[in-house]
RNA sequence: GUCCCCGUAGCUCAGCAGGAUAGAGCGCGAGAUUCCUAAUCUCGAGGUCGGCGGUUCAAAUCCGCCCGGGGACACCA
């Protein structure tokens, strides 16, 4: 919306001024931070004052005459150094209330899927173990970032990459196979670096249960300890979706790493490279040139005892992606993995794809809170929170907002009291309370008056002339713009931003008028087509982000 | 040692591809309910935006240096 009209003030500022075509990026258009400075502001003013040798105040004088005959705008004011303030007219917030009404719970989302193809790869957590909650927090991210590109028109694939070769699915296989053992004999030694949570000897009790016998006849030690790794590991990737199920994220692709080996695409890679002079072999490793992508030195790709790097692995597995042909790729990362971007980085360039082909998010640790006392988790030690247990403890819409409250690339403090509390103190029920109280209007509209506001209905918006209404009208039209610049900016966290301050100016509303006047009935209906489309504002919000729309509280 | 992130109200943090008097929540103080859900709302106190320079009409925002906190720098995964 705010694209639409910042064409306008351009063609209508360019008659005047042509320069103003190559300032266009410059250009901004926005919701002022206060009130009364209008509906939008433009710093075109200032941008223009530089080429033309004049004060931006004289220049917005200007423009001010060719702006006044543009249609939607009912006031134009220069205020400030320069600024120029405009104010929309009845008839363009008719319009937003309208547009918001039909297009429901994708208000501002781009009709057609056509910008692109995205793979955005999170999660991806070792099949070792239950999710913890920085994975909760990586799910949620990513999982809401794929959201955010397809409101903007990118058809996304979600991809979890399972990291199922390799040392941590042996070390998996010997923690369970000696849990299994201790059944028996209760001295069997368990390995120094093994998996000590009790999942572990769950899964050994129910190995024992149903495949004793199996495995005590195996003669090979290795073998049952193989047989041991993979029966975890395919019965820890279930819980694995389950828990993810939790929060609603769900993947269209799960990668094996594993397969990646098997079917030869390490060698494919690696060939690829070499035929690019990337590859060459020093102290009997083999190293890839990614220093000349702006890596601080080489790396080694196939360690001198003949096996493969992880980044052996990882190159194959991005050359993949790159053959699948998406427009970019993002990857959702732990925080701890960040100096590892840049030989990654290094290496797809190497593929000959665009600067920002390749995207990476971080994400923090999280910290849990409870009576105000932190609580420190111990993996190694087997002891932690798990996902699980916090999504049962304070519910999902709860996890999932929290997680979406900090910028993820900033640690954050998850309060347990504070994500119970029912109360306005907890932004999760502030935002779901609004939803709630104008489902109650409209329930108690019926009942009083006959009037049944989820039906479809029109009302004469220009009736709507309170200061109030006009600032929710004038934040409602801004939402898109403010969705677009979360989505392009890869900032999920600003829709829990965006949802409490809608929540927040519609319990104002709320508080200061009535909507159920009975003595006029225009007025009544105009109010609640307003109420109408912030629930839709607000639903679009909660989709995004995967919270419920609760209808009763 | 090299590189990255962070430093904003008592606390937790927004804001940072420059823009108007730096925001929110919590906490603290004072209020609002004969009325659609008080799980709400209103008002108030509270700031050298870590420090010093620079660029600019304009700097919390960009650049440089310094101070303080965290992290990354494997033939680990």
């Amino acid at each position: 919306m705010k694209e639409e009209l910042k064409e306008k003030i351009l063609s209508a500022v360019e008659k005047k001024f042509p320069q103003v075509k190559e300032l266009k990026d410059k250009i901004k258009v926005e919701l002022p931070k206060e009130d009364r400075f209008g509906d939008l502001a433009t710093n075109v003013a200032f941008l223009l004052a530089k080429p033309l040798r004049k004060k931006p105040l004289e220049v917005a004088q200007e423009i001010k005459p060719v702006l006044q005959e543009v249609k939607e705008f009912s006031k134009v004011e220069v205020a400030g150094a320069g600024f120029i303030n405009l104010f929309l007219s009845e008839d363009y917030y008719r319009q937003v209330l309208e547009r918001i009404i039909a297009e429901r719970d994708r208000y501002g989302e781009a009709k057609e899927k056509n910008r692109g193809r995205v793979n955005v790869e999170f999660v991806s957590a070792n099949p070792t173990g239950p999710l913890h909650l920085g994975h909760g927090r990586g799910a949620v991210v990513g999982n809401v970032q794929s959201n955010l590109y397809e409101y903007i028109g990118y058809t996304v694939e979600r991809e979890f990459y399972i990291n199922d070769a390799g040392n941590q699915i042996k070390k998996l296989g010997e923690s369970v196979y000696a849990r299994f053992r201790q059944i028996e004999e209760p001295d069997y030694p368990f390995p120094e670096d093994g998996y000590k949570g009790d999942y572990i000897k769950e899964i050994a009790r129910h190995l024992y249960k149903y495949e004793r016998e199996k495995i005590l006849s195996m003669v090979d030690r290795e073998q049952a300890v193989d047989f041991c790794a993979e029966f975890a590991k395919e019965m820890l990737l279930e819980r694995i979706k389950e828990d993810l199920k939790l929060l609603g994220v769900e993947f269209d692709i799960w990668f094996s790493e594993r397969k990646l080996y098997s079917s030869g695409k390490v060698e494919e890679a690696l060939q690829f490279l070499k035929e690019k002079g990337l590859v060459y072999e020093k102290e009997g490793a083999v190293w890839v040139k990614t220093s000349l992508y702006g890596d601080d030195k080489d790396r080694v790709v196939i360690k001198s005892d003949g096996s493969y790097t992880y980044f052996a692995g990882d190159i194959a597995y991005h050359y993949d992606k790159f053959k699948r042909g998406y427009d970019f790729i993002v990857n959702v990362w732990g925080a701890d993995h960040h100096g590892y971007f840049p030989r990654l980085k290094a290496v797809v360039m190497a593929f000959g794809v665009p600067e920002d082909w390749i995207r990476v998010i971080f994400i923090q640790l999280v910290k849990l809170f409870k009576n105000g006392q932190e609580i420190k988790m111990s993996k190694r030690a087997g002891k932690f929170i798990t996902l699980r247990e916090l999504v049962e403890e304070v519910g999902r819409d709860a996890v999932v907002y929290f997680f979406l409250t900090k910028d993820s690339n900033t640690h954050l403090n998850f309060d347990i009291d504070l994500a119970l509390e029912k109360s306005a103190e907890n932004p999760v029920y502030y935002v779901q309370y609004a939803h709630a109280r104008i489902c109650s209007v409209f329930r108690e509209a019926k009942e009083r008056t006959g009037f049944d506001p989820e039906k479809d209905f029109t009302a004469d918006v220009s009736l709507l002339k309170e200061e109030a209404e006009r600032v929710l009208m004038k934040y409602l039209s801004s939402i898109p713009d403010l969705i677009r610049e979360a989505a392009e900016k890869q900032q999920p966290h600003k829709l829990t931003q965006i949802t409490y301050r809608l929540a927040s100016e519609f319990h104002y509303y709320y508080n200061h008028f009535k909507f159920l006047t009975t003595d006029d009935e225009r007025l009544m209906k105009a109010r609640l087509y307003l109420l109408k489309a912030v629930r839709e504002a607000l639903r679009t919000l909660f989709r995004l982000m995967g919270i419920t729309p609760v209808e009763r509280m």
